[in-house]
Formats: structure tokens, C-alpha cells, sequence
DNA sequence: AGTTGTTGTTTACCATAGTAAATCTACATT
DNA sequence: AATGTAGATTTACTATGGTAAACAACAACT
């Protein structure tokens, strides 16, 4: 069932708790409020739906709800861009790679760092 | 305007035009149906609002519409790539790369190519 | 005690994607 | 001419994400 599938805001939302641990809605309402405006309520209606698809936890404290991440930010990265692999790529890694390589300007220092990856991951 | 932000279904669709160039709404519901059952109707109503946004185009001919894409393959995937690397990389590209050469098994082959296209794109 | 402010809850709307039946329209075949 | 069929158009419904106001409960301040 979990299939962890985020839309943007909730996303960003996710994000801010991964950099907390643990945040009230307020927080997180302030958090995105750097970045851009919403609402306060309406980053409360997006804890609802994240916590009904169990992304997030809650726990009361005072009078306050401390939400928490349910999971783990490596693992809905991970889904996020399968789906993209899947979807656009045809379920090909390569197919994705290839196509930053060629189309996403990649500075001297990304192309060093992932020379540097790949040699890395050939050791195993 | 022209955001191109495809669905699923949506985008399977111009795979199929991109494939054949040119497809009637017959041979798009068939060419889906080898991999997954969607009904004409559905395909039709999607290919409407792919029409709607700019994505395909349409003659008539003879009593049936011909559709064509009007956005490049090339030109969407770039843009899908770009949206997961704002949303989830924090607009970095380097960290999509080093998350997939982290956690998508690379086979050995994928990794050379991999290597090649990298050295090839320090050229210019 | 009454007003204010914070927090959580309920309710409501809009847009988009996906799904598909129902209907209209026009030609082709009998 | 009647009927059937294929295609296009209209209409409808569900789910989800995003947006936010309205409301209720309660603590705190004056």
C-alpha cells in the first residue's frame, strides 16, 4: 500500500522535518515561510494527509502536536526517482544518466566528484 | 505557460507518437493495450488534453484524426528530469547523480559508458 | 470576566489526471 | 431507406494535491 508518492508541497514539508527531527506545525509553516508563502492552515491540512499515508508521526506535547518523519529520506529519494526512471526512461538507469550527461550542464567539479563515484563503485 | 508537466497515462501516449510520428487515436489505444488494458474512450479524452496544453496536434484525414506530438522527446525528458532534481535534489543535479550511482546498481557496462560520456563532455 | 491568540478540526473549493459511458454524427453496407 | 459501425464530442465521476477560511477549545493576559 505505502507507496510514497508526494506531491511538491508535501515534499518540502517532508524535508523540513528530515532537517528537524521533529517539528509543530507552526515550525514547519515558518520553516516554508523563508521560501515562500502559504498558509498556515494549509500546511496543517498537508500533516493530515501525510500523516493518513503514513509519512509523518505525531505525538502531543502541551497543548501541541510534534510531528515527526515516518520515513526515511533516502528511501522516498529512492522512489522519486525510480518513478522518474520508470515513467520517462523506460525503466533504464543508464537511459537517465546518459541523458543528464548529455543535456544537464555538469561543472568540471560534478563531472571530478562523479569520475570519482563511479571508480568508487567499481570496487565492489 | 508551456509548463509540459505530463501524467502517466499522458505520457505514455506520446511515446507512441514518438515512436510512429503519426498515430490515429485507434492505434494509440491499441499500441497501449499490448502493455496495459485502458479503454478508446480513455485514451481519447487524454489525448484531448494533451491537445489542450500544446502537446500533440491533430489533422484530419479521411474521417479520422491523425495525431502528431508537438513537444520533443528530448525537450520533455529534460524537462521531468529537471523537475525531480529541483523537487527532490534541491535543484542539484550532482546530487540526483551521486544518489543514483549510490543507490541504482550500475552494471559494469553502464558504468563505462558512463565514464566515456563524461570524458567525451570535458571536451567542449 | 472578557478578549486575544494559538492550536487543532471541519469544511469547502479548485485543478488535474485518469477512467469511461453516453451520445452525436456521418459514412458504408445491405 | 435502414441499420450498423467507427469516430468524435459531451458528460460524469473519482482521487489527489493544494489552497485556505471557519470553527472550536483553551490558555493567558489585562
Amino acid at each position: 500500500m505505502g507507496e510514497t508518492q508526494l506531491g511538491r508541497m508535501q515534499f518540502r514539508i517532508m524535508q523540513v522535518l528530515w532537517d528537524r527531527q521533529r517539528a509543530n506545525a507552526r515550525e514547519i509553516t515558518e520553516a516554508l515561510n523563508e521560501a515562500e508563502p502559504v498558509a498556515h492552515s494549509t500546511v496543517q491540512t498537508l500533516l493530515r494527509q501525510l500523516e493518513a499515508k503514513g509519512a509523518v508521526g505525531h505525538e502531543a506535547e502541551d497543548r501541541t502536536f510534534v510531528f515527526f518523519p515516518r520515513l526515511k529520506e533516502d528511501r522516498v529519494k529512492r522512489t522519486a526517482a525510480r518513478e522518474l526512471i520508470d515513467r520517462v526512461f523506460g525503466g533504464n538507469v543508464g537511459g537517465l544518466v546518459a541523458h543528464l550527461v548529455k543535456n544537464e550542464r555538469l561543472s568540471r567539479d560534478e563531472l571530478d566528484a562523479l569520475h570519482r563515484l563511479i571508480d568508487q563503485s567499481q570496487q565492489d
